[in-house]
RNA sequence: GGGCGGUUAGCUCAGCUGGUCAGAGCGCCUGCCUUACAAGCAGGAGGUCCCCGGUUCGAGCCCGGGACUGCCCACCA
């Protein structure tokens, strides 16, 4: 394997960590050494991770980026806990979404799909993914994910294609694909039927028109509302509720439809309310989903006026052709002329629109392959339910079942040309269905293709291999998390459990992660046509500030770990706005780590090697404060707490090593023990860090000497272990009065206006500080034994853990500043000092609170007794 | 119309099963280029934890009601 030597001399020469520079040199080693490269082992303990594939022209954008910091978090840590480790990457087909980009194309080159032809223009598809299609998967690599990238997937793969025709067949042979009449979101923008879950819910105002229908009789009228009358062409029938006193006695009567003259029948149906509009309702079965299931019921005519080209049919011939808008506007001309419209008035509802391409959804009968899923749903309610499928945060497990217990069946034909074509051939009266196409001449294949989702469903096992019996599929389905935003739950997730147990015999994932979405800076949804979109390459790499900052300028080059860090540390389980704030903490993290480095290396002795040898208290201190900070981590990613573990790092690395630790050994010689103790706690440290900020940990563990003996890579190290036997109480409270003291001279020194680098003598008047004495006085800059032995009176008495600190301070002393400040000390204590007691003086809490508790109190208030005194 | 979440320092957010929990980062103020780091260091100011009740010895934390706000689901013409 290639070793690129870490650049020592940056160390050296640095005193700031540069992102751009090392990152992709590091990527480039963990490629050459194939860490993200899954090994088959059939039985072996196994961690899989199958990424939501990204569409396959599509770009990176933050949702990718958080959720690729949050799967490689959980990947290289489980990689560094041993375990065999497999990252499926790939990219979706993404029907509608691609296909579109390239009529676009073809647009501006001055064709079309239509003039180039079916084969063709899947032909330029497959050019087109060939050109964009690994932009993504490049973005995928600059911020470090460790995928196996030797094994990309491509929803549209050869094999992938066959899992596809398998899992359509056998569940065409099970009965359970059929093909129907029925009413469908007809997305006029791309001429194909849409998902429920594809279409989106926008206001609209449009305007209500009361019209009146004569009874057939002549003896009056119906009055109905719509806001869309020209389906009235296609009406066939006007529903009361039979309970409605006032209109239940027509019911079995006919009225003449208006324009067209057919007679309809008057029904009666409970759906009708009696307390909305006119309380009578045109039936249009062929443009209205309730009509249609009322129609059904009543076994109406299903007729229609609209039809799949967005234009009026010859249902009525006077207004075949055109645009519904027209055809609109006639209708109501129309009828104004016969006085038939009763009430005109703006109203303001929803209307549905395609998610794909914006427009208007017609609802409309459709000759469409249809999924029942009842069958299907049910064990993957119970997957959820007993827990063979965990939904953090749990209360998506709700969501999750409440989707499937009303779920109904999925239209899963779309009119495109890039997809998984239906394997289905039609000849004269019959149908095959089959893997291949049926022997004999004059079949004709489905022209449909299946929606996207039917083949994103199969993503975790057929990615391995399956239907074969792969050694991959057996060693890593089923996969262990699957992590992603909410909006696909239903979409995606949902479907994967349904059909991973229908067909793989296991559920497709243990974990189901639902990370939050992060918004934009004011609080809006990010996306780029709003120009709220924040691009994560661009704070990698250095880019314009986008308009939603309320400061302009560029983004800093980051690097990839600054994002990775910033991106989980603003991350929750509900939506977060994002703040840049946190991507430059994840920075100067980086930037800390690298100087906490220089600092070390520049003072260990040539041949030193890792190794805790404790000598001191504060060696003590700092390794048990490692073992604590080991469990916490271990324990965070294990559940699912992004934030607090890149932050616990962040405090751990700046608050005990930087700030303390390393300020303590200062004044020390480093001899071989200390240096071990050095290189052993940096290590551990680092590797530690390393899931969430993987270059600069990689980079500066190949500086350390004796960083490689244990891996080559930190990526493929061991993840350290947190050991109790290193926890240390008396270190702890030791250096925590170190602490408390040292801040204490501090705030007084700056308070007091001492000069910084003025060392005053002292003396320390308090317990337990045998053996950290001397740590106090370097780093509070007193001198003790300037002030043993000094004769003056103390100038200044600071109360500090176990006593008190007198600074013989002389000239740098303001009486009038020190009388001051004293006496606010002295008001703060005595309202410790009341809480305590009035909390000691109330029997209940004597009586019920738990007695250390009530002991613990007790000795807070004799603490402030003697602090008090002590002043 | 249902369901779920949020409301904590100027901003973005942490606060686990109720008892040093009133925190972090950024911003702000003061002082320091102290031989790892000025992308730094030290210190500091700043909060009726949305409101009203309740439970409890004790409540950001639990319960009830309310206000505001976000998201999801839903076929009201």
């Amino acid at each position: 394997m290639r070793r690129t030597l870490a650049p020592v001399s940056d160390l050296q020469s640095k005193t700031r960590y540069e992102p751009a520079d090392a990152e992709p040199r590091i990527m480039e080693r963990w490629l050459d050494a194939g860490i993200g490269a899954g090994e088959a082992a059939p039985g072996e303990p196994a961690y899989a991770i199958a990424i939501p594939p990204p569409n396959v022209t599509g770009a990176l954008h933050m949702g990718h980026a958080l959720n690729g910091s949050i799967q490689d978090v959980l990947i290289r840590y489980h990689r560094m806990l041993g375990e065999r480790t497999e990252w499926i990457l790939g990219t979706d087909h993404a029907g509608i979404a691609t296909q579109t980009q390239v009529e676009k194309r073809l647009v501006t080159e001055g064709t079309s799909r239509e003039a180039i032809g079916r084969e063709a223009f899947v032909e330029r598809v497959w050019d087109w993914r060939g050109e964009f299609g690994g932009t993504i998967i490049g973005q995928f690599k600059r911020l470090g994910a460790s995928a196996d990238y030797d094994r990309e997937r491509f929803t549209l793969d050869a094999d992938y294609h066959q899992a596809v025709l398998k899992v359509f067949v056998d569940l065409f042979d099970q009965g359970l694909i059929y093909r129907d009449n029925y009413m469908v979101n007809w997305d006029p923008g791309s001429r194909s039927a849409i998902s429920d879950l594809e279409v989106e819910d926008r206001e609209v105002t449009d305007t209500l028109y009361s019209i009146a229908y004569p009874l057939a009789d002549g003896s009056g009228e119906i009055v109905v509302a719509t806001v869309r009358p020209e389906t009235m062409l296609a009406d066939t029938a006007v529903a009361v509720n039979p309970s409605d006193e006032r209109f239940a006695h027509l019911i079995g009567q006919t009225v003449i439809l208006p324009l067209v003259g057919r007679e309809l029948p008057v029904i009666g149906d409970d759906y009708v309310k009696t307390d909305f509009g006119t309380g009578c309702l045109k039936i249009t079965p062929g443009h209205d989903p309730n009509d249609f299931e009322i129609g059904r019921r009543h076994g109406l005519d299903e007729l229609s006026a609209i039809g799949e080209d967005g234009l009026m049919t010859g249902l009525v011939p006077e207004y075949a052709g055109l645009t519904v808008a027209q055809a609109q506007e006639r209708v109501v001309a129309a009828l104004r002329d016969q006085g038939l419209i009763r009430a005109a008035e703006p109203y303001l509802h929803t209307v549905p629109f395609s998610h794909r391409s914006g427009e208007r959804i017609e609802p409309l009968i459709s000759l469409q392959w249809f999924m029942a899923m009842d069958e299907l749903a049910a064990p993957a309610i119970a997957a959820v339910r007993d827990g063979r499928v965990r939904i953090h945060p749990e209360s998506q497990s709700r969501r999750y079942i409440d989707w499937l217990e009303n779920i109904r069946p999925w239209c899963i034909s779309r009119q495109l040309w890039w997809g998984h074509r239906i394997p289905v051939w039609y000849r004269d009266g019959e149908t095959y269905v089959g893997l291949q196409a049926p022997d004999g001449a004059g079949w004709e294949q489905d022209p449909d293709v299946l929606d996207t989702w039917f083949s994103s469903a199969l993503w975790p096992f057929a990615t391995l291999g399956w239907p074969d019996e792969t050694p991959m599929l057996r060693t890593f389905y089923p996969t262990a998390v699957l992590s992603t935003a909410r909006d696909i739950l239903f979409l995606w997730v949902a479907r994967m459990v349904m059909m991973g147990l229908r067909f793989a015999g296991d559920v497709p994932f243990r974990d189901v992660y639902v990370h939050s979405v992060i918004q934009a800076p004011d609080g809006r949804r990010m996306s780029k046509s709003l120009g709220t979109g924040i691009d994560p390459l661009e704070l990698i790499a250095g880019g314009p500030r986008p308009p939603v900052f309320a400061e302009g300028g560029d983004f800093p080059a980051y690097g990839a770990d600054a994002v990775r860090f910033g991106l989980l540390a603003m991350s929750s389980s509900q939506d977060v706005r994002f703040s840049e704030e946190k991507v430059h903490q994840g920075r100067a993290l980086a930037n800390k780590l690298f100087n906490a480095t220089r600092f070390v290396l520049s003072r260990v002795p040539e041949g030193a090697r890792p190794d805790p040898r404790p000598q001191t208290v504060e060696d003590r201190w700092i390794l048990s404060r490692l073992q604590q900070v080991v469990g916490d981590a271990r324990r965070r990613i294990d559940a699912f707490e992004f934030a607090p573990l890149a932050l616990g790092l962040y405090d751990f690395v700046y608050g005990d090593l930087c700030d303390w630790y390393l300020e303590l050994v200062k004044g020390r010689e480093f001899d071989d023990d200390l240096s071990a103790t050095l290189l052993y706690v940096l290590r551990e440290t680092l590797a530690l860090a390393h899931p969430v900020i993987p270059f600069v940990t990689e980079e500066l563990w190949a500086a350390l000497p004796g960083g490689g003996d244990a891996a080559p890579l930190l990526a493929t190290a061991a993840y350290p272990v947190a050991d109790r036997a290193r926890r240390d109480p008396d270190a702890e409270a030791r250096i925590a009065d170190v602490i408390a003291t040292v801040t204490a001279v501090r705030a007084w020194r700056n308070e007091a206006g001492v000069r910084p680098g003025l060392v005053l003598p002292a003396r320390l008047l308090a317990d337990g500080y045998g053996q950290t004495a001397s740590l106090v006085a370097r780093i509070a800059r007193i001198d003790l034994e300037a002030g043993a032995a000094g004769a003056q009176d103390a100038a200044v008495v600071l109360p500090v853990p176990g006593g008190t600190v007198e600074l013989l301070a002389g000239d740098a002393v303001d009486p009038e500043e020190q009388a001051r400040k004293r006496e606010a000390r002295r008001a703060e204590l005595q309202a410790e000092i009341a809480r305590a007691e009035g909390k000691l003086a109330n029997a209940g809490f004597i009586a019920k609170a738990p007695p250390e508790l009530v002991a613990a109190e007790r000795d807070k208030l004799d603490r402030l007794h003697a602090d008090l005194a002590a002043l």
